[in-house]
DNA sequence: ATTTAAAAAATTGTATACACTATTAGCCGA
DNA sequence: TCGGCTAATAGTGTATACAATTTTTTAAAT
């Protein structure tokens, strides 16, 4: 047990953010990025007291952070077996791109209503961010300035209860997105993202409604959430 | 301490659901149960050892408990002084409508699409519950056969993740209601219920999602969210 | 009588200990 | 050599013990 294999989830936090806050809290945190930056992988094993030396704290506190990331639906927890990084379905992933499409098809809709310019400005420069980093091919960075985007917008309009609720649809779609290999590729979406802010501002709120919902419709078509038909023999068969 | 004053939340479960679960999980539903039949009001303290004696478990499981509630916003933690009754603000309420209102809309819409007779007769049955319960003046019966209403509804679309959403935003509305005392009539709701099914049975979703918009702003509106204006006066001075 | 301060009691936060279940290793028999 | 059974091991589930903080009580002083 001295070597530690596949969990390399010690200080992460990618962009530093907010104070470390409580033990059980950083845990989570530390968890989440884990998963969502992919160093943890689908289906892999949590082992309490391996997570408890990791940190230096007692089972105790490690339990809680894993009840909460099951609340989540980022950790699955069997029962007397323990606590695996969730797989989420094929049926989920629809379930949940179904309902982000809900929300936030009606979201810019009202937000077209109440949105000031200064606020316009903070979306073009969240946009150049994202531009930037898909230029530069940084993967994790613009992986999540791609999530980030729709968060920022949820908080625009003011409504914590909507934008924590999407903050969590978010990092269940990253795993999904983690999970079935999206071939969307980031430009593409970010110059979508690009279309959704123009409608914003011109207060179309038509246009930006329909404009999220084709985004998330093609961010999910793009997923391999189709029974791979014929790709059996190709997966049996040697790549030689 | 012999005396468990205001605590009477043992022996709960209003209509016998689903089997008793793991231990942490019955309290859960005994408190929540008990949060929404108002037999704890808001603000009431929930000490941890009280509780443990009462489900006759150790303090670990109620806080198991205790954090799941507050996940689900219906108790509030505070660090060092322990857990309370969630006292949801105004502005809580409102987004929290406002929420319910996004996606309730647009579930109806999309579940008019799909719907079978077979599931309009469910609804019909459902409908015939609560008009029952209405007209024999059951209070918390007609309370939650009309909270009810929206959880079969999100079933019926065959979305469990849209499903297990609104079920929390239903026990938090729950919460909201029983604290700004609505004024809207259970006679009034139960009859929006029916115009709701109407239109879904005759497949027009936009009628089904403006019916729900407006059933939504009704009841939020009769909840006494407004700045009480000239009542201080009233408040201030002697009933007499 | 009211306010302040200090001490005692009660309560929460964390760690540890023990019971019980699942997994793995080893062994015997086929 | 392989399959199945039993023992050992590791890991989770719950309870208890202890530390730290908050609340309440008590007493004194203004």
């Amino acid at each position: 047990m001295s070597a530690r294999p596949p969990l390399t989830l010690v200080a992460s936090l990618g962009a530093g953010r907010t104070a470390p806050a409580s033990a059980s809290a950083r845990i989570v945190e530390s968890v989440t990025a884990a998963i969502i930056e992919r160093r943890l992988m689908p289906g892999t094993k949590l082992s309490e007291q391996k997570i408890a030396d990791i940190f230096h704290v007692s089972r105790t506190l490690v339990r809680q952070a894993l009840n909460q990331l099951s609340r989540d639906r980022l950790v699955t927890l069997e029962p007397a077996r323990g606590a695996f990084v969730a797989t989420p379905s094929v049926a989920e992933a629809r379930q949940v791109f179904q309902v982000r499409t809900m929300l936030e098809a009606a979201m810019v809709r009202s937000l077209c209503a109440q949105i000031t310019d200064r606020q316009i400005a903070e979306l073009r420069a969240h946009l150049r961010d994202e531009a930037a980093a898909v230029a530069r091919t940084d993967v994790p960075g613009r992986t999540r300035l791609l999530a980030d985007f729709h968060v920022v917008l949820a908080r625009l309009g003011g409504n914590e209860v909507l934008a924590q609720l999407l903050a969590d649809l978010l990092s269940r779609s990253s795993l999904i997105a983690l999970m079935y290999q999206s071939s969307h590729s980031a430009m593409h979406s970010q110059l979508e993202h690009e279309r959704i802010v123009d409608a914003l501002e011109q207060r179309d709120g038509d246009a930006a409604a329909a404009l999220m919902e084709r985004h998330l419709v093609a961010v999910e078509q793009n997923l391999h959430l189709d029974p791979h038909t014929a790709d059996l023999s190709a997966a049996l068969l040697p790549t030689y």
